[in-house]
DNA sequence: ATTATCTATAGATCTATAGATAATGC
DNA sequence: ATTATCTATAGATCTATAGATAATGC
């Protein structure tokens, strides 16, 4: 645990996750609230309580630390997404967990890192490992939707974009009102979801209108 | 229509809507498709074929032009929903064409301009005005899916939340997929929408929940 | 005279690098 | 010697203003 290189003026690290975790921390805070473009490296640096030029000795730049924390935000969602599928469970049932947590996991946190996902900077290519991520995510619910539903994928797209725009709907609502979350907020996202599919009907009698 | 002050050196009006809209059509645009911070003054003076300091004829600043963008943007269907206030219409077809309404507010434009909507930059206390007329958007949803279900303001407030959340996904999902919307797209959010109220549901007989 | 534009620029950042410094490790 | 940090700064923006210029209006 000895403190390798020259000491920091201001102090150890103040989440005592080292500095490396400092700047992430920091610079996820500032581009949530303040936004990308709008966050200097000197405010992430002074946030994180090192001067700008140390930032370079862990990233090469902005962009970096932004690619970091969006892959640690959404890879959890798609190594659940593709643990489900090997899942013996019913379809309905897994797209019900998958959509539960991933609300869970964009409401929790201190920071509303799933806004991260918002910002429009993300066109640049430079994020597209993430992007690749998070379709990886979205395949996985066009085939829970499709299973759900009994369609192809291709009849799944727009449904399946639906209910992940729903859980994502999240973010925006916890940006605007921020302290009126329903603790059940996942469950009942998830509540909707099914109903977005039409999976809360018991399987009805043989060919009555079930709309699509 | 005569060409009033000194001429432009990079000829008249892309738009021939005047400078004004110039600036506005150019800055929308931008901000957008790379962010509010990460748009420079040069930047958006250069895409309204004007010089950069031109600009500040007509805008005080940056934060002027995008509230400007923001309020132009919102108005249209605060003003909607006030109308169907009024209306004599169930609250379900109310809540139904205002979703519908919004939807394909949403959907049209070349530009994305419900983005501006998710710009982390609108924390800024200059953009309180355009949080204010969200505010009024919000409360008409909110009293419309109280009338739908028949229970008090407070207890439609995340039933509320969920339906706009439905209806602005489709912002995110403008971004992500812009080719893929069907054109039906705002009909199926206000199916989705009257499913999340439950509204789809006959006024069923005695208090059985009757699924679909 | 009034208006809309321009050019030029001061001053304020902001990024990225060079090079010094203060620890530990060997 | 290696590492992590610092200070200093060059060069690149970026914002906002001053003042000139080229039209029309009277």
């Amino acid at each position: 645990m000895a403190a390798r290189g020259r000491p920091r003026a201001s102090g150890p690290s103040a989440s005592g996750l080292g500095t490396e975790q400092d700047i992430l921390l920091a610079a996820g805070r500032l581009f949530c609230t303040e936004g990308y473009g709008s966050t200097s490296t000197y405010a992430i640096a002074r946030a994180a309580g090192i001067s700008q030029a140390t930032m370079y000795h862990y990233f090469e730049g902005k962009h970096e630390i932004l690619l970091a924390l969006l892959l640690e935000t959404v890879r959890p969602s798609v190594e659940y997404a593709e643990r489900l599928t090997a899942s013996p469970e019913p379809p309905t049932e897994r797209l019900r967990k998958l959509v539960s947590y991933d609300a869970t996991l964009l409401a929790s946190g201190t920071e509303n890192l799933g806004s991260l996902y918002l910002l429009p900077e993300l066109g640049d290519e430079r994020f597209a490992p993430f992007h690749a991520e998070r379709q990886r995510l979205f395949e996985t619910y066009r085939e829970l939707v499709a299973a759900c539903q009994g369609c192809g994928l291709r009849e799944a797209h727009p449904t399946a974009s639906l209910v992940l725009g729903l859980v994502e709907s999240l973010i925006l609502r916890r940006r605007t009102e921020p302290h009126m979350l329903e603790d059940d907020i996942a469950t009942r996202i998830a509540d909707a979801a099914l109903r977005i599919v039409h999976a809360d009907e018991p399987p009805g009698p043989s060919g009555t209108s079930r709309l699509r």
